[in-house]
RNA sequence: GCGGAAGUGGCUCAGUUGGUAGAGCAUCACCUUGCCAAGGUGAGGGUCGCGGGUUCGAGUCCCGUCUUCCGCUCCA
């Protein structure tokens, strides 16, 4: 994890928040590279849940929403816990879970007495005021999730987009929760970015759903993201641990250094939801069913995913370290799609400028249809290890050469190996390798609401 | 919030019994270099986390504070 942290810092992936006052706890920063890397992340899961989809809308709800929503959601209450702490043993407990007053009972993990302090407010979700008067404005949250986004909008997009079940409702944004402890880099933070989709069904299909979305999510995060199959799994959630809404959780985890930890819930959200908002808002949130001629609330099947642990596995997985001729070569084996830069243009010699001339204005040709940079201050060797280390997965050269046969050298990332091409023809042959990688070459999916 | 550890250039670190900061790597420029981190010359970059105290003098000692990391509690 130092590792990764240290590269992700070096090459301008990930900073620290407000570092040069100290940074802050729990808020991260990507940088030029860090913020390519996520949004094709996003792209891949917005293409994969939304534009391949016929089942499957999106939509961006606002952050600040009713104070009323999260009373409805159940999360005023579940979110802010008055918690007592034992000064003896370090231990924490939910002051509705002792048998008494903290001052007089004993502390039920060492028994020791005397030791447990005053019961304490924990507020997990981030408030805020709306309107600029502190004393008069309304208390708000910022959302801990975005799914509310979703079950307050269910009738505005059911009825717009025309849907009918099943269909989904998907959204990308940013959530915020006041963790106690956050840590482990990019993995828990308190600023962070969420993928949830919200599969409305019929009562009657929600096993079925909830089953076909665990096995979609997890051939997502190989397929799609390249995340190496033996470093996933599936883990079903106790009855214990499931969240106030859930009637059963599949999580897809992912095994990180600190261990095996989750990447993406599924949940089966039942009727809660739109139940719950239903009945605060006085709003009927239903669909009509055919079969039955009646009023009926749909369930929910929700995959709910980070995109900073998606970055963070990205980097993870893929970083590898080679020994080439007794030197350590450190390669970013990503997929090509997620890569922040697709193609990198460096001439052989820098000191020609026909050379540095032509690369520049091949690197502007290869620009309109992807990512691409150009360098050339440092020797060929260099530049190809650092864009390695980046997973770039293709490099351009030209060399004196070009300039008579008109051709240049295509190195791949993973194979070092070079392939001989036409200037001309470079954009195109690249532009096909680029298509060759399975994320954008697509995958069958149900488009006719049939559960395969 | 509790316990432990740590904060010196972008990174990894050195700084001797207190005497107003160094190295390697990285970055940049020029030269060299003809396909996988070669070499040469030079340059930029640090109020030593922050505040206060002791002292003629503090990166070095004392107090406070902030932040980070590890563990615990929590984690929708």
């Amino acid at each position: 994890m130092d590792v990764i942290a240290s590269l992700a810092k070096r090459r301008g992936f990930v900073f620290a928040s407000s570092e040069i006052y100290g940074g802050i706890g729990g808020f991260w920063d990507y940088g030029p590279l860090g913020v390519e890397l996520k949004n094709n992340v996003k792209a891949a899961w917005w293409r994969a849940m939304v534009r391949l989809r016929d089942d499957v809308v999106g939509l961006d709800a606002s952050i600040v929403m009713n104070p009323r929503v999260w009373e409805a959601s159940g999360h005023v209450a579940g979110f802010s816990d008055p918690m007592v702490d034992c000064r003896s043993c370090k231990h924490r407990f939910r002051a509705d879970d002792l048998k008494g007053p903290p001052a007089e009972i004993a502390c039920p993990n060492c028994g020791q007495r005397e030791t447990l302090t005053e019961a304490r407010q924990f507020h997990l979700m981030f408030r805020t005021h709306v309107g600029p008067v502190e004393e008069s404005a309304s208390v708000a949250y910022l959302r801990p999730e975005t799914a509310q986004g979703i079950f307050v909008n269910f009738a505005n997009v059911a009825g717009t987009a025309r849907r009918k079940l099943p269909f989904g409702i998907a959204q990308i944004g940013k959530s915020f929760r006041n963790e106690i402890t956050p840590g482990n880099f990019i993995f828990r933070s308190r600023e962070f970015e969420q993928m949830e989709m919200e599969f409305f069904v019929h009562p009657s299909e929600e096993d079925r759903w909830f089953a076909y979305w665990v096995a979609e999510r997890m051939r997502w995060w190989t397929d799609d993201l390249g995340i190496a199959a033996e470093r996933l799994r599936l883990r079903q959630h106790e009855a214990d641990e499931l969240s106030h809404y859930s009637r059963q959780t599949t999580d897809v985890e992912y095994l990180f250094p600190m261990g095996w930890s989750e990447l993406e819930g599924v949940a089966d959200r039942t009727d809660f939801d739109l139940k719950a908002h239903s009945a605060a808002s006085g709003k009927g949130l239903t669909v009509f069913d055919e079969a039955s001629g009646e009023q009926i609330t749909p369930f929910v099947i929700e995959p709910a995913m980070g995109v900073d642990r998606a970055v963070l596995t990205v980097l993870l997985d893929g970083y590898t370290e080679d020994q080439v001729a007794g030197e350590k070569r450190v390669v970013l084996r990503i997929k090509p799609s997620l890569a922040p830069v697709k193609v990198a243009v460096m001439p052989l010699l820098r000191n020609r400028p026909e050379l540095v001339e032509l690369g520049q204005r091949l690197t502007g040709d290869l620009k309109r249809r992807m990512a691409a940079v150009y360098d050339d201050t440092a020797s060929i060797g260099k530049l190809y290890r650092r864009q390695d280390e980046i997973g770039t997965p293709f490099c351009v050269t030209v060399d004196v050469e070009s300039l008579t046969d008109g051709a240049a050298t295509i190195r791949e990332r993973d194979s070092m190996t070079q392939e001989r091409v036409a200037l001309s023809a470079v954009p195109e042959r690249l532009t096909a390798l680029l298509a060759g990688d399975a994320a954008w070459a697509g995958v069958p999916r149900p488009s006719d609401g049939q559960i395969p």
